[in-house]
DNA sequence: TTGCTATAAAATGTATACATTTTTGTTTTA
DNA sequence: TAAAACAAAAATGTATACATTTTATAGCAA
């Protein structure tokens, strides 16, 4: 089942731009892109616009757009927005939680800990998954939507760090916690290790940014 | 200057759903948009995936878009959102505000009071320039795109209520309060009447949402 | 009748061609 | 020399034509 065009483009626009193999801060032109993935400029216009609306790209000038350059506060802004939401969608989930979505995490949870250590650009992926296995059940389209944005964007900044390993280490314990309290139908101290399971790994971004952005 | 088809069009549908002139939740055609606005699929098609995008439209099946229907618990959900969210880059704001965005946030203010009751559609862009004249100023790009991206979403609730103009009443007297402590650099005092200016605005919706919407 | 398969039609996705706008570079003029 | 104005180019926006996918329909078998 190879996909349409567009889809294959969009992630490869996307991976190219996690790896850095496009410019940051100039637009991009259509017709470059176009030549360059070989398809025409229509495919490419969907996915630019797509990636604009997930954060992957910002408007540059009055026309066209760019890669933003990564930045500490945007990663602050986007974890303290997660840091309000999340123990929120958690809190309406714990009600409507049952075996089968606490099974399926404990599966992904899995999985994150199988992974080998070359595989680390699928950890933001299942670590998403696992979040989303739990917000699913509350059944609050909205509220998940707009998480689900957020780490949209946070996915730019936890792709290919040599951070991002060290942190999932610590992080798996969180995880286990979290589930714990979520099967208990303990709310709040579920909502607690939340908060303090996001804080925990947004200070730590922010911090390594601080240290590597260096302009 | 007259702008873009693709500028119009986008004002043109929004509208159309806003004033129930277009089917809600059935997959909305392409090739129909097309020829009712008398543009080709492209524009509608980029128009489409916007909208997609500021939750004026959700998926529908594998393919296609349509409207979905108002839902008190979105309405909720958004206003939640904000509750939490706006606060948050209120604070930012107030160190940075000058008299120069007092002054421009207290013009928008007057703005809304001469409104004549013809321009209720005019009530909520004017509601929105008010509160993101002082949010810019925290000059917080990244929150500030996501609570305009709630705030675009909430748009499609307090367009065409009479229940607008019943509540923009009351929020006159709150919005200035809130002007008031900001200018005062009454950081607490100023987020928690904004917190509360949110409330109360969206429990209002909330409740005359459940009373209009049977079914 | 019910369910499945194959075929047709309808709708969306994409390529090419054209129109419009923006940008850039050059020339002209104060 | 600097600034303004014009012309050429480059880039984006849009229309038409074509390809692919999805959905509906008709026919057949159980």
């Amino acid at each position: 089942m190879d996909k349409q065009p567009a889809q294959q483009l969009y992630q490869q626009i996307k991976d190219d731009i996690r790896n850095n193999l496009l410019p940051i801060g100039e637009t991009l032109k259509q017709e470059a892109l176009s030549q360059r993935y070989q398809v025409s400029r229509i495919p490419v216009r969907d996915v630019l616009q797509r990636l604009k609306n997930e954060g992957w790209l910002c408007p540059c000038g009055k026309r066209g757009v760019m890669i933003p350059p990564l930045s500490a506060q945007e990663a602050e802004d986007l974890y303290m927005m997660r840091m309000y939401l999340e123990p929120l969608l958690l809190g309406h989930a714990i009600a409507k939680i049952n075996h089968q979505v606490i099974g399926q995490a404990k599966d992904i949870l899995s999985q994150m800990e199988d992974l080998s250590r070359t595989d680390i650009s699928q950890i933001g992926e299942l670590n998403w998954q696992f979040h989303a296995c739990l917000y699913r059940a509350a059944q609050r389209p909205t509220l998940f939507n707009t998480i689900a944005n957020l780490h949209q964007q946070c996915a730019r900044y936890i792709g290919y760090h040599t951070l991002t390993l060290a942190y999932h280490h610590n992080s798996h314990a969180e995880h286990l916690a979290i589930i714990e309290a979520a099967q208990d139908k303990q709310v709040t101290r579920a909502k607690n290790l939340l908060k303090a399971h996001i804080s925990d790994a947004g200070e730590l971004l922010v911090e390594h940014l601080n240290q590597h952005l260096k302009f």
